[in-house]
DNA sequence: TACATAATGTTATATTATAACAATAACTTT
DNA sequence: AAAGTTATTGTTATAATATAACATTATGTA
């Protein structure tokens, strides 16, 4: 009754891939980079972000269109994000942090509206580029 | 010295198709709704969308490619932004939290990197859809 | 007036993403 | 193993989102 926790070929070549690329990877960037092992549409690389993502496996970087692996505690989190963006030079890091995710997962808006899911980008400058 | 507080034509034009929409407005549908005033071409919106942005006048919501009118204290908060969105009908609101936006924007990852800007999207259901 | 800056108009093109359909592989129940 | 089901793949075409480059006009300022 589990869900596959193996990944498909070309789920694995693709999250391969982005897992050791220090810096996320937008989809064509991704797809330039597997034509040499025979992935060559742009739907094939789409269909295997979209696993991925469902799976937390990786996170799309929304104001990047950019993907990047998920590192946060073997990717439980999947529906709590949070990254920190360099606007210079464009570092991007996953943001762990207990008391972040815990504050947001218990946030209610003034409708009582309760959130199964969020996903929050800082923006600012890094450490190199103060 | 200051920044000219008056809209350009087409940035009014633009600004007030989103204000008075009840729902964030993708660029080719504002291109759309625009082109009996004149306004030929995804450029000419583009101009202006980013202007606006850059204003705090309206936001963009991410991950959806959309733009909302900032109802938000006469947009001063156009560098703290929150917003909650339905995932079954789309419904989509910003968030006017004092607590949440002063949580956010004192909040200091574990580098010390302290942000001069964040986006927050929420997702879930709302009352109608729940 | 002259200078500088912001906004506009226009054509072309780049980038990001999905539709539609056919085929194959993998899992499940018998 | 056979039959049914679901996930994945392959492929072509096209939709949707966004920017480059360049010429012109309007606006604000010295």
């Amino acid at each position: 009754m589990n869900k596959m926790q193996t990944l498909s070929k070309n789920q694995q070549i693709i999250f391969d891939l982005i897992d050791k690329s220090p810096e996320p990877l937008k989809a064509y960037t991704i797809l330039f980079n597997v034509q040499k092992k025979g992935i060559k549409a742009p739907l094939q690389v789409y269909r295997a972000l979209d696993k991925l993502v469902e799976m937390g496996k990786i996170h799309k970087i929304e104001s990047r269109n950019a993907f990047i692996a998920c590192h946060n505690s073997s990717c439980q989190v999947a529906k709590a994000t949070a990254f920190s963006i360099c606007e210079i030079c464009e570092k991007i890091t996953e943001i762990s942090s207990a008391g972040l995710s815990k504050y947001l997962t218990s946030f209610k808006d003034k409708d009582g509206m309760k959130y199964s899911k969020y996903n929050l980008e800082f923006f600012g400058l890094c450490k190199k580029c103060r």
